[in-house]
Parts: C-alpha cells; sequence; structure tokens
RNA sequence: GGGGAUGUAGCUCAAUUGGUUAGAGCGCCAGCCUGUCACGCUGGAGGUUGCGGGUUCGAGCCCCGUCAUCCUCGCCA
C-alpha cells in the first residue's frame, strides 16, 4: 500500500465498497456527535467523508484536531444507509470507516476560513495565500488558467505555430513603460531591463527564418496598478507570423480565441469573423477605443443642431469650433428626477461641465434646455436620436476630444444604470486603423502607438500626406470593453524606419542607438512580418467573470507592488549592494523614519 | 504625485441626532450530544473602535493630521 493514500479524496464510488483504502488529506470540517465524529477529508480532487468510531484507539485525538490539518486515514469504504446519502458531494454514496490514521501536518488556528467561502480582508489573503489558494473559487481560477493555457498551446502548436524562449534579462528599451532593472556586477554602472515584452526579439526571430512563434511570455512593467492590471509581471499568448497580413493575424487569433472563450464558458461568444471598427468611428460613436459592444446605446453627432439655438451654452461651444454628442435612450424618460441629477453630477465627475437632456415624457418636453429650443430643432433632434414619446436624449457640449470621451463614460454609466449590459454574451471587436501619429503634450508630432508599426500607404503616405492623416496597421482586440491585446503589422523596412522616425522627430543615428538589433537585422533581408500578444491574465478575468485580476493569479502582488507573503521587495545585505557597485540614495522622508526607529 | 471609499473582536459586519457597561454571526475555548454533512445545544474568553491630536459635560460617530488597504486619474510604446 502506497504510503500516504491508494486514492484520492474524490475518487471513491460504490464500486470501492468493501475495499480497504488509504487517503490523505485537509480537514475540511469535523462534526462531533459526542459519540460518532464525521470529517470530511479535502484534496485537490475532492471531498470524502471519514466516520470515527468512539472505540477506536485514536478516537481521543480526534476531537481535538483543526480543521486544515492534513491527515492520513487508512479504513474501509462503506455504502451510506440510504438516508445519509449526500446528492452534494461526488463521493456523497460511500465513506470510510477509520481503522488507522496518522497525522501528517497539524494546523495553527487558522486567520480566516477556507471551507466557507465569505468574504476577507485582501490583505491578509495575500499574506496567507496558501490558505486562501485552498479556497474553492480560487483554487479553480487557478485550474482553470492552467486549463486554459494548456489548451491554448495545442490550438497554437495545431497553427502551425512554434513555442520559443526568449531572455529574461535583456537591454532597457527607450519607449515604454519604466522598465525594471537589473545591476550588472561584471559591468560597474551598466544594467539589465527586464522585458516588458519580447517585441524587438520576436521581430529577430522572424528575422531569423522562423515562420510562427508564439509564447506564453511573462512581461515586466514598473508601472501602477488597477483592477485589470497588476503591478510588476503579466502574461501575454506572444505571437508572431511571417509574410503575414493584418488579416492573416485577425483569422489565427478568431479561431484560438473563439474556441477558448467556447469551451472554458457558457456564455455566448460572438461567431466569427469579429465585428471590425476603424479607430475613429470607435471615439465618435463609443467615446473609446475598448468599446463594450454589449451596451448598445451609441453615440451621435448633435453640433449642427445647436450651432444656432438660443441656448447660449452648447451654442457658444459651438461656435469656438466646438461639439455636440447626443445619446438617445429608448424608454427611460419615467426614470425619477433623481436619475436625471445623478446622471448630471456623475458627467460632472468625469469632467464635463454638465449634461443637458430632452425627456419626452407623457405628450410634453421635459427639460431644463426645452425652452431654448425651437420646435423644428425639437423635431429634428428626435428625428436624429429616432427617438418618440418615453425616451430620452443626452447631450454634451465640449471640444470634440472631451465630448468623446465624456460621452463613452455617459454611455458606459448609462449602460449600468439602467441594466442594459448582457452579463451573460462575449462581445468581440477589432479596433483597426490606429493613427500612426499624434500630437503630445507639447504640440509635437509623435507616435501615438508603436514605433514599429507599418504606416499604411508606406513610403509614399510618409513622404505625402499630413502625418496626423496617416493611419498605421496597429490593431486592438477589445472583449467586453476589455482590451485584451494590441498588435501591428510591423515596419519590417529600415529605410521606412528611419522616415517614421524622422516624422517623429528623430535622425537616423536614434533609431540605430536605439534599436540597434533591429536596424541591424533588417539590412539583412527581413520578411515582411505581424503579430499581437492578447493578455492571458485578462482572458482568464473574463473566462472566470471575475472583477479583478489578483483572482486569477496564484501570488500577486497588491496595489503598491509588494508580495506580503514573501516579503518582496524586500532588503538585502551591504556585500550584496557593494558588489553590484550601488551605493543607496533613500529619499529624505525614508531616512529620517529610519533614523527615528533607532 | 492627485481624487474617492473604507478602517470597530481572529474573520464578516452592526451600533438611531454626539449620550449608560460597544453588539451579532462565524471562528476560538469548555461542557453536552452515536448519522451528521454549514451538525445541534449550553456556557465562556476575546475590543487602545488603525494611530496622534482637537472640539465637547460627554466622541466609534464631529474637526485636523497621519498610516494602511482597495478603486481611480496621471502612467501603462
Amino acid at each position: 500500500m502506497h504510503r500516504y493514500r491508494t486514492h484520492t479524496c474524490g475518487q471513491l464510488r460504490k464500486e470501492n465498497v468493501g475495499e480497504t483504502v488509504k487517503i490523505s488529506g485537509w480537514v475540511h470540517s469535523v462534526r462531533d456527535h459526542g459519540g460518532i465524529i464525521f470529517i470530511d477529508l479535502r484534496d485537490h480532487y475532492g471531498l470524502t467523508q471519514v466516520v470515527i468510531d468512539p472505540s477506536k484507539p485514536f478516537y481521543k485525538g480526534v476531537e481535538h484536531w483543526r480543521v486544515e490539518s492534513t491527515i492520513c486515514f487508512t479504513g474501509e469504504v462503506v455504502n451510506r444507509i440510504a438516508e445519509a446519502v449526500n446528492p452534494k458531494l461526488a463521493t456523497g454514496e460511500i465513506e470510510i470507516v477509520a481503522n488507522e490514521m496518522e497525522m501528517l501536518g497539524e494546523a495553527k488556528v487558522i486567520p480566516f476560513q477556507v471551507a466557507k467561502e465569505e468574504e476577507c480582508n485582501e490583505t491578509l489573503r495575500l499574506e496567507y495565500r496558501f490558505l486562501d489558494l485552498r479556497r474553492q473559487s480560487l483554487h479553480n481560477n487557478i485550474v482553470l488558467r492552467s486549463k486554459v493555457i494548456a489548451r491554448i498551446r495545442e490550438l497554437m502548436t495545431a497553427e502551425g505555430f512554434m513555442e520559443m524562449q526568449t531572455p529574461i534579462l535583456t537591454s532597457s528599451s527607450p519607449e515604454g513603460a519604466r522598465d525594471y532593472l537589473v545591476p550588472s556586477r561584471i559591468h560597474p554602472g551598466k544594467f539589465y531591463a527586464l522585458p516588458q515584452a519580447p517585441q524587438q526579439f520576436k521581430q529577430l526571430l522572424m528575422t531569423s527564418g522562423f515562420d510562427r512563434y508564439f509564447q506564453i511570455a511573462p512581461c515586466f512593467r514598473d508601472e501602477d496598478a488597477r483592477a485589470d492590471r497588476s503591478p510588476g509581471e503579466f502574461y501575454q499568448l506572444d505571437m508572431e507570423m511571417a509574410f503575414a497580413t493584418q488579416e492573416d493575424v485577425f483569422e489565427v487569433n478568431e479561431k484560438v480565441l473563439h474556441k477558448i472563450f467556447t469551451e472554458f464558458s457558457d456564455k455566448q461568444v460572438d461567431a466569427i469573423p469579429f465585428t471590425r471598427l476603424p479607430y475613429r468611428e470607435a471615439i465618435e460613436k463609443y467615446g473609446s477605443d475598448k468599446p463594450d459592444l454589449r451596451n448598445p446605446l451609441i453615440m451621435q453627432d448633435a453640433t449642427e443642431l445647436f450651432r444656432n439655438c438660443d441656448f447660449k451654452a452648447f451654442a457658444g461651444v459651438v461656435a469656438s469650433g466646438g461639439t455636440v454628442k447626443t445619446i438617445a435612450v429608448k424608454g427611460c424618460a419615467g426614470e425619477s428626477r433623481k436619475f436625471f441629477d445623478d446622471m448630471i453630477k456623475f458627467a460632472q465627475s468625469v469632467g464635463s461641465k454638465g449634461l443637458g437632456y430632452l425627456r419626452w415624457n407623457e405628450g410634453e418636453v421635459q427639460s431644463p434646455i426645452a425652452k431654448f429650443l425651437s420646435e423644428e430643432t425639437l423635431n429634428a433632434l428626435k428625428q436624429l436620436g429616432g427617438v418618440s414619446d418615453g425616451d430620452v436624449m443626452f447631450f454634451i457640449a465640449d471640444n470634440e476630444k472631451a465630448a468623446c470621451e465624456i460621452g463613452g463614460h455617459v454611455r458606459n454609466e448609462l449602460g449600468k444604470h439602467l441594466g442594459l449590459i448582457d452579463p451573460n454574451v462575449f462581445k468581440f471587436c477589432w479596433i483597426v486603423d490606429f493613427p500612426m501619429y499624434e500630437l503630445d503634450d507639447d504640440g509635437k508630432i509623435a507616435f501615438s502607438h508603436n514605433p514599429f508599426s507599418m504606416p499604411q500607404g508606406g513610403m509614399e503616405a510618409l513622404l505625402s500626406k499630413d502625418p496626423l492623416e496617416i493611419l498605421a496597421y496597429q490593431y486592438d482586440i477589445v472583449c467586453n470593453g476589455t482590451e485584451l491585446s494590441s498588435g501591428a503589422v510591423r515596419n519590417h523596412s529600415p529605410e521606412l524606419m528611419v522616415k517614421a522616425f524622422e516624422i517623429a522627430g528623430y535622425g537616423k543615428e536614434v533609431v540605430e542607438a536605439k534599436f540597434p538589433a533591429l536596424y541591424k537585422a533588417f539590412q539583412y533581408g527581413a520578411p515582411p512580418h505581424a503579430g499581437i500578444a492578447p493578455g492571458v491574465d485578462r482572458m482568464i478575468m473574463l473566462l472566470a467573470d471575475e472583477p479583478n485580476i489578483r483572482e486569477v493569479i496564484t501570488f500577486p502582488m497588491n496595489q503598491k507592488a509588494q508580495d506580503l507573503l514573501m516579503g518582496a521587495p524586500g532588503e538585502v545585505e551591504f556585500n550584496q549592494i557593494r558588489d553590484l557597485h550601488l551605493k543607496l540614495n533613500l529619499p529624505k522622508k525614508i531616512e529620517k523614519a529610519a533614523e527615528e526607529a533607532e
């Protein structure tokens, strides 16, 4: 007989009745009847009820065994009497009558309950992550994660992709997020950086003659956390394809994502091909480059209808070149006064000066602004929004960028508030045709996304077009308002690279200095190539229906990028710092606090 | 760095307008209980109301400061 078990805690059935078995697991719950004692023993696979009779020599000990201790029982599998069958358990038709027991690992009193799924302070959960991970919902999320990743590997491999590794210690990249740096011992004053993504490596792999690459790639970015953004590190399904177009990338990703989302969720998944939405249209209609298409509301332009009206606030915005955006909402005219007041407050909280509305309720127009509008204008608005009695139109007036952005927030809020969002579907879309350049805060032309993207129209566009009009073969995939990934057809031509950087104000020497590997490689015969890298953590988050990314990561850091269980980041020995040729230069505040602590 | 929310027993929460000894459920400890499965019953322990200051006859509650956590803006090619 095996040292610890002949079966797992989820394995035994009626067929095993009469067998002598050994199982090991955690004490999930104890039901002590004074005489007979029932213990639910739990492992990764399930629960099995163990019965302990008062006549057993180890009976006395059982009374004091705490939940979450690990124990090994040897005993006989018996049928439960009919009334005692538990249909909630897979093993509920049988139980084990214990003959021998061995304590394997005793548990102290636990700081929060494992067997019960009650809410619990997250700091405590992170400090005792090993206990938290025993709890069913988190445990299931991690199991789901493992299965999804295994399936991704199968699907990608079946599509002809090769899984490859790329370096974790690499050089700092000049663009993008803040890098995590690793000081070099051998080269004083020099640093490695952890990769923000294997971007340049995968492009080099294409240039090295590999055709289809993928990797479940760790990415490191030293940026602040959000609910859907874990600080420190996260994983991408990184991929790149040689001799490929944008459509080739879409096709593979649609296949893989549709399969994954269909297989690992009960929600209804959009049929493929997914909706393609140009960036410009997304901003104008949804006020966002990651619209939640479950929300049926769309924004329309009502600028011209307010140009000559008596409502000075709006007419003034239009006169100074601004925009009026409207959102028509069917059937919400009956909402309370408080609803409309709350919506105005909300609009103000996201930066709007106000929120106008027209409410066609019981045959009349109820609105603070209706009195400024002619009958003709009201009718034209009605026609624009396609509304009638019982409906409402909301209005936002501001410069175009702000109006779209605020309208996007209002659209989301209305969708949430009015319950317009179907929780049982996954709505995917591709956002395409991102602009190549945009104006930065100083009014200078800058790359709006990724300097490696191929401009649409190639060299001719770079030479002849207004840079702000040039589009890139740059795309995002969005699911239910979550940006899963960005990708692009890459710029594989050294001449185009130099020209593209020149427009952003950088000379050839900058390209050579900042991207030496790619610039060099592309001069020795580069294949046109394209790729993308969907966020694995976010995919699991959507599949597990979790609002927080930490619920799908085994050992996440907190918002301040600390691992409360391991104590990272932590102090190191002076010798280690000295070997790396570093000196600490701490903020005054921290030095002062350290002195006071002494 | 900015904004918001929260902070009361080991855990989750309550405590009327600022008013007597800060309560409940779970957990813990003790006792009872031989068919439960969130077992049940009885009793008990457990609190610097995050911390510091202020207002007040009186503060868990009001004010100021500070710390912590989460959400968010900035940031995330």
